[in-house]
Parts: C-alpha cells; structure tokens; sequence
DNA sequence: TTCATTTTTAGAATTATTCTATTTTTATTT
DNA sequence: AAATAAAAATAGAATAATTCTAAAAATGAA
C-alpha cells in the first residue's frame, strides 16, 4: 500500500514537519493539483471537507513548506503568490492574455556564474508571452 | 547638451509615452538609481521636491512604463514590487539574509524551448541564496 | 492526570495596489 | 485669446492578499 497518503507523510517527515491534519490535506492538494493554485483556492477546495480548517492555517501551513524547501513559491504574477509541489526542474510561463501559467521542463535549471562569494539555493525562471490558443485568436 | 533629462525625454517620446513632469520625474529617478526600488521608495524620495506628488501618479507612471516595456517590474519579493529601467540583459539576485537585490550581468537571457505555438516576449530569472557579505558572517 | 509545547483557529490589523470622482494641465478649435 | 475637448494628476476611499494576535484545541511527556 503505497497510496498518495503515505507519500505525502513521508515527504512531510523528511523535512522534519509534523503531519498534522491541516498539513497532510495541503500538501495533498499540491501534490495531486498542479495547476499553481493561491492559497484561496487551496482554502476554498479543502474547505467543505475540512469545515474547521482556517485560512491561516493554509498560510502557516504554506510558509512552512516553503521554508523548509517542500514546495516552492511562484511569483509570477504580481497580485498573489502561487505554489507548487512539483521540485523537478522546470520553469513557469505565463500567458499575458488569459492568465494561463505552464510549467515548461527543463533538463536542468540555469544558474548564471554569480559574483565571488555569493551563493545560490533556489533560482527561477519566468517567462511571459502568449499561449498557443491566444496566439491563435490573435492571428484573426 | 545630452543631459539626463534629455535621455529620459528620448526614451519617454520613443516609446510613445507624453513627458509629463511627474514622468520624466519618475523615469529619471529610475535611471539613475538602480536600486530597484518599490513604488514607495520612488514617491517618497520624489516627494520633497515634488510635494503635489500623488501616489496614484507614481503607479499609474510605473504601470504605464511596464505596459510599454520601458522598464521591468521585478517579482522576485513577494511582498512588493520593484523595478528597474536597465533593460540590459540581466538577472536579479537576492539575499534571504539581508534582503539586498544585485544584478548578475549575462550575456543573454535564457529563454528554453517553448511547446509549439507558444511565443515568449519577456524573462526573467530570480536566483536567492546568500550574499558575500552574509556568507561571512555565516562561517562564524 | 497534569503540565508544557505545538498547532490551529477566528477575526482584527496591516499594507500594497487599484479605483473613483474631481481638479488640473495640455492641446485644439474658433 | 477664449472656449472646448482630451489627457494627466490628485486625494482619499476601497480592495484584497497576507500577517498578526490572542485564545482554544490538540499533542506529547512526566
């Protein structure tokens, strides 16, 4: 029995975080949506199974995984931050015209040659453009 | 006479973009400080010498310059925006330690493969980790 | 059980940004 | 130059994402 449960304790436990509750059902969500959700719309799905759950546990919550380097956090887009389970390398692109954010896979992920002495742990690439469907509508 | 003011106009005028005072008064400001700066620290700098300043203007200003691909808005805070005229190819870095975002010169941006029909206008890569300084002070 | 620690919770507080409605400035026409 | 139209700037209110606070609940240890 190695169901989606189990994957998501144990990859709590590795970074040494409790697998509460609240924790276990937002690392859930991330590991079995990924569609970049905010943490409105992790809020609003896990809610009417969880009608105690608070929307500051869901930060809380967040902010721990992402210290603690289980997921990452996509600002792609000014208004509010996205996350995403997903720690394979690739980058986000996102569609200036109906907002679409995809992931593009990457063999490895670049990181420029940095200035003496500086470390790099975590890097991001973001790229904005058009969509193949809006490209379309476009051409009309 | 190639005073600074005369860039900013050119670059302003190029773009399409009226030489209002309160725009040039902003594009200046990010010419010549490249610091990366928020919306706030843009205002509040200008504000002494421009006391009918409105913050408005100054959003307006920086939504305009975005939108015309004057300048870049920099996502790589969750907290805030910041921008930066150098449109250079370049990459940011930041400090989690101290919060300082440095420049990390590249030849030329790096832009993967995109699924078919996908077109990218812009990039950009946010590398975090720990400055010079920072590391110093870490060994310790 | 009792006590201490951690986690969750609801709602208030904060804060960056946008919106609204008005005023000011700039440009155009007579 | 006066009148009109259009664009830009302004102050302050509104919005909304996130954090904070203080209390309650859950967990673990003695």
């Amino acid at each position: 029995m190695n169901g989606i449960k189990n994957m998501v304790r144990e990859r709590l436990e590795l970074h040494g975080i409790k697998p509460s509750m609240q924790r276990m059902a937002v690392m859930e969500y991330l590991m079995t949506h990924r569609t970049h959700p905010t943490a409105e719309m992790i809020f609003t799905d896990l809610y009417p199974d969880m009608p105690t759950l608070s929307k500051a546990t869901v930060y809380n919550t967040l902010n721990l995984l992402v210290e603690r380097g289980v997921v990452r956090m996509i600002t792609i887009e000014e208004k509010n931050a996205r996350f995403d389970a997903c720690m394979d390398p690739h980058i986000h692109f996102r569609c200036r015209e109906c907002g679409a954010i995809l992931d593009v896979n990457v063999e490895a992920h670049w990181v420029p040659a940095m200035p003496a002495g500086v470390t790099v742990d975590m890097s991001e690439t973001y790229c904005i453009g058009y969509c193949a469907e809006c490209n379309q509508k476009r051409v009309n």
